[in-house]
DNA sequence: TATGAGATCAACT
DNA sequence: GTTGATCTCATAC
Protein backbone atom coordinates (compact mmCIF):
# COMPACT_ATOMS: atom_id res chain seq x y z
CA UNK A 1 0.00 0.00 0.00
CA UNK A 2 1.42 2.97 -1.43
CA UNK A 3 2.20 5.92 0.84
CA UNK A 4 -0.06 9.46 -0.14
CA UNK A 5 1.99 11.92 -1.78
CA UNK A 6 3.13 14.81 0.87
CA UNK A 7 2.28 18.03 -0.20
CA UNK A 8 4.65 19.85 -1.27
CA UNK A 9 4.90 24.00 -0.50
CA UNK A 10 4.06 25.40 -4.23
CA UNK A 11 0.99 23.69 -3.41
CA UNK A 12 0.03 26.71 -1.40
CA UNK A 13 1.94 29.01 -4.03
CA UNK A 14 -2.02 29.56 -5.83
CA UNK A 15 -5.58 31.57 -4.86
CA UNK A 16 -7.00 30.77 -1.74
CA UNK A 17 -9.99 29.61 -3.24
CA UNK A 18 -8.02 26.87 -5.41
CA UNK A 19 -6.32 25.45 -2.52
CA UNK A 20 -9.15 25.56 0.36
CA UNK A 21 -11.71 22.90 -1.18
CA UNK A 22 -8.42 21.05 -2.24
CA UNK A 23 -7.25 20.52 1.27
CA UNK A 24 -10.36 19.15 2.16
CA UNK A 25 -9.37 15.19 2.62
CA UNK A 26 -5.89 15.85 3.02
CA UNK A 27 -4.26 14.49 6.43
CA UNK A 28 -2.58 17.15 8.66
CA UNK A 29 -0.45 15.59 11.60
CA UNK A 30 1.46 17.42 14.47
CA UNK A 31 3.59 15.24 16.11
CA UNK A 32 2.44 12.29 15.13
CA UNK A 33 -1.23 13.56 16.53
CA UNK A 34 -4.01 14.55 13.60
CA UNK A 35 -6.66 13.38 10.98
CA UNK A 36 -8.19 14.32 7.89
CA UNK A 37 -9.22 18.29 6.83
CA UNK A 38 -12.70 18.17 6.57
CA UNK A 39 -13.65 21.62 6.87
CA UNK A 40 -11.79 25.04 5.93
CA UNK A 41 -12.32 28.90 5.44
CA UNK A 42 -10.70 30.84 2.51
CA UNK A 43 -9.63 34.61 3.26
CA UNK A 44 -8.04 36.92 0.57
CA UNK A 45 -6.72 40.48 1.75
CA UNK A 46 -9.42 41.89 -0.55
CA UNK A 47 -11.92 40.44 1.89
CA UNK A 48 -13.04 42.69 4.64
CA UNK A 49 -13.43 39.82 7.19
CA UNK A 50 -9.57 38.73 6.72
CA UNK A 51 -7.12 39.96 9.80
CA UNK A 52 -4.73 41.12 6.55
CA UNK A 53 -7.92 43.51 5.15
CA UNK A 54 -6.24 46.59 6.96
CA UNK A 55 -2.97 45.84 5.97
CA UNK A 56 0.42 44.15 8.03
CA UNK A 57 0.82 44.68 11.67
CA UNK A 58 2.54 42.41 13.79
CA UNK A 59 0.29 39.95 14.44
CA UNK A 60 -0.72 39.09 10.70
CA UNK A 61 3.08 39.52 9.38
CA UNK A 62 3.12 35.67 8.35
CA UNK A 63 -0.18 36.48 6.20
CA UNK A 64 2.44 38.57 4.27
CA UNK A 65 5.29 35.96 3.95
CA UNK A 66 5.46 32.87 1.40
CA UNK A 67 3.23 30.37 0.80
CA UNK A 68 3.10 26.68 3.29
CA UNK A 69 3.45 28.54 6.67
CA UNK A 70 0.99 28.73 9.53
CA UNK A 71 -0.45 32.30 11.17
CA UNK A 72 -1.71 31.31 14.42
CA UNK A 73 -3.64 34.44 16.43
CA UNK A 74 -5.30 34.37 19.44
CA UNK A 75 -9.09 33.69 19.10
CA UNK A 76 -11.14 36.06 22.09
CA UNK A 77 -7.99 36.28 24.19
CA UNK A 78 -8.28 32.34 25.07
CA UNK A 79 -8.01 30.38 21.90
CA UNK A 80 -5.74 29.76 19.07
CA UNK A 81 -6.83 28.94 15.81
CA UNK A 82 -4.67 28.67 12.82
CA UNK A 83 -4.23 29.07 9.37
CA UNK A 84 -2.12 28.02 6.40
CA UNK A 85 -0.73 31.22 4.18
CA UNK A 86 -1.44 30.86 0.65
CA UNK A 87 -0.43 32.66 -2.85
CA UNK A 88 3.06 34.78 -3.02
CA UNK A 89 3.94 38.44 -3.61
CA UNK A 90 2.17 39.42 -0.25
CA UNK A 91 -1.58 38.42 -0.93
CA UNK A 92 -1.41 37.57 2.28
CA UNK A 93 -4.57 35.21 2.26
CA UNK A 94 -4.68 32.38 4.18
CA UNK A 95 -7.25 29.28 4.84
CA UNK A 96 -8.65 28.85 8.23
CA UNK A 97 -8.50 25.27 9.68
CA UNK A 98 -11.29 24.55 11.30
CA UNK A 99 -12.01 21.23 11.74
CA UNK A 100 -10.29 17.37 11.28
CA UNK A 101 -11.59 14.04 11.44
CA UNK A 102 -9.27 12.76 14.44
CA UNK A 103 -7.97 9.31 13.38
CA UNK A 104 -4.04 9.53 15.15
CA UNK A 105 -3.03 9.90 18.54
CA UNK A 106 -6.64 10.08 19.64
CA UNK A 107 -5.36 9.38 23.55
CA UNK A 108 -3.38 12.48 23.40
CA UNK A 109 -6.09 14.49 21.96
CA UNK A 110 -8.49 13.47 24.48
CA UNK A 111 -6.15 14.16 27.08
CA UNK A 112 -5.48 17.73 25.53
CA UNK A 113 -8.87 18.21 25.45
CA UNK A 114 -10.48 16.71 28.59
CA UNK A 115 -13.04 15.20 26.11
CA UNK A 116 -13.41 11.90 25.35
CA UNK A 117 -15.80 11.90 22.51
CA UNK A 118 -14.19 11.73 18.96
CA UNK A 119 -16.44 14.06 17.26
CA UNK A 120 -15.91 16.95 19.73
CA UNK A 121 -12.11 16.41 19.50
CA UNK A 122 -11.34 19.16 16.59
CA UNK A 123 -14.31 20.12 15.19
CA UNK A 124 -14.00 23.72 15.31
CA UNK A 125 -10.77 25.57 14.72
CA UNK A 126 -9.69 26.45 18.51
CA UNK A 127 -10.89 22.64 19.55
CA UNK A 128 -8.56 21.79 16.79
CA UNK A 129 -5.76 23.90 17.68
CA UNK A 130 -5.76 22.38 21.36
CA UNK A 131 -6.16 18.78 20.13
CA UNK A 132 -2.80 19.39 17.92
CA UNK A 133 -0.69 21.09 20.48
CA UNK A 134 -0.77 24.25 18.00
CA UNK A 135 0.08 27.28 19.92
CA UNK A 136 1.64 30.71 18.95
CA UNK A 137 5.24 29.12 18.95
CA UNK A 138 3.92 27.70 15.62
CA UNK A 139 3.04 30.89 14.21
CA UNK A 140 5.31 30.99 11.14
CA UNK A 141 6.09 27.72 11.20
CA UNK A 142 6.66 25.69 7.64
CA UNK A 143 4.07 22.70 7.33
CA UNK A 144 5.94 20.26 5.60
CA UNK A 145 8.82 20.56 8.27
CA UNK A 146 8.24 18.67 11.15
CA UNK A 147 6.67 18.33 13.78
CA UNK A 148 3.74 19.14 10.90
CA UNK A 149 3.25 16.51 8.17
CA UNK A 150 0.64 16.97 5.50
CA UNK A 151 -0.55 14.47 2.90
CA UNK A 152 -2.14 15.00 -0.07
CA UNK A 153 -5.59 13.03 -0.20
CA UNK A 154 -5.77 9.64 -1.84
CA UNK A 155 -8.70 10.48 -4.17
CA UNK A 156 -11.34 13.46 -4.93
CA UNK A 157 -13.94 14.15 -2.06
CA UNK A 158 -17.23 15.30 -2.56
CA UNK A 159 -17.26 19.22 -1.31
CA UNK A 160 -20.05 21.03 0.26
CA UNK A 161 -19.74 24.68 0.41
CA UNK A 162 -21.44 27.79 2.10
CA UNK A 163 -20.83 30.95 3.90
CA UNK A 164 -18.39 31.10 6.70
CA UNK A 165 -18.98 30.56 10.16
CA UNK A 166 -19.17 33.30 13.47
CA UNK A 167 -18.00 36.31 11.44
CA UNK A 168 -20.14 39.52 10.57
CA UNK A 169 -18.01 41.63 7.70
CA UNK A 170 -18.62 39.53 4.44
CA UNK A 171 -20.54 37.08 6.01
CA UNK A 172 -22.63 36.09 2.89
CA UNK A 173 -19.59 34.83 0.60
CA UNK A 174 -19.69 31.09 0.00
CA UNK A 175 -16.53 30.53 1.16
CA UNK A 176 -16.39 28.02 3.39
CA UNK A 177 -15.85 24.28 2.39
CA UNK A 178 -16.62 20.72 3.52
CA UNK A 179 -16.26 17.33 3.43
CA UNK A 180 -20.19 16.13 2.53
CA UNK A 181 -21.69 14.17 4.65
CA UNK A 182 -18.51 14.34 7.63
CA UNK A 183 -19.75 13.88 11.31
CA UNK A 184 -17.01 15.93 12.14
CA UNK A 185 -17.56 19.28 10.91
CA UNK A 186 -18.22 22.24 13.29
CA UNK A 187 -21.43 23.15 12.07
CA UNK A 188 -23.88 21.13 8.93
CA UNK A 189 -23.85 22.93 5.76
CA UNK A 190 -27.42 23.60 4.99
C1' DT B 1 -33.01 22.76 21.34
C1' DA B 2 -31.94 27.51 22.18
C1' DT B 3 -30.12 31.46 24.05
C1' DG B 4 -26.82 33.96 27.17
C1' DA B 5 -22.73 34.88 30.00
C1' DG B 6 -17.98 34.46 31.06
C1' DA B 7 -13.22 33.78 29.97
C1' DT B 8 -9.45 37.30 28.50
C1' DC B 9 -6.37 39.83 24.94
C1' DA B 10 -4.87 42.52 21.01
C1' DA B 11 -6.24 45.34 17.26
C1' DC B 12 -8.68 49.05 16.20
C1' DT B 13 -11.71 53.49 16.88
C1' DG C 1 -13.79 51.61 25.21
C1' DT C 2 -15.46 48.16 21.82
C1' DT C 3 -15.12 44.13 19.01
C1' DG C 4 -13.97 39.58 17.53
C1' DA C 5 -12.40 33.85 12.04
C1' DT C 6 -14.54 30.69 19.91
C1' DC C 7 -15.84 27.38 23.34
C1' DT C 8 -18.02 25.83 27.50
C1' DC C 9 -21.28 25.81 30.94
C1' DA C 10 -25.67 27.27 32.86
C1' DT C 11 -30.32 28.20 32.58
C1' DA C 12 -34.67 28.46 30.12
C1' DC C 13 -38.18 26.52 27.02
Amino acid sequence: MPRPAKLRRDFFNRSVHAVAPELIGATLTVGGVGGIIVEVEAYHHTDPAAHSYRGRTERNAVMFGPPGYLYVYRSYGIHWCANVVCEADGSASAVLLRALEPTQGLDVMRRRRGVSEARLLCSGPARLCQALGITDAHNGAALDRAPFSLYARAATPEIVIGPRIGITKAAEVPWRYGLKGSRFLSKPFR
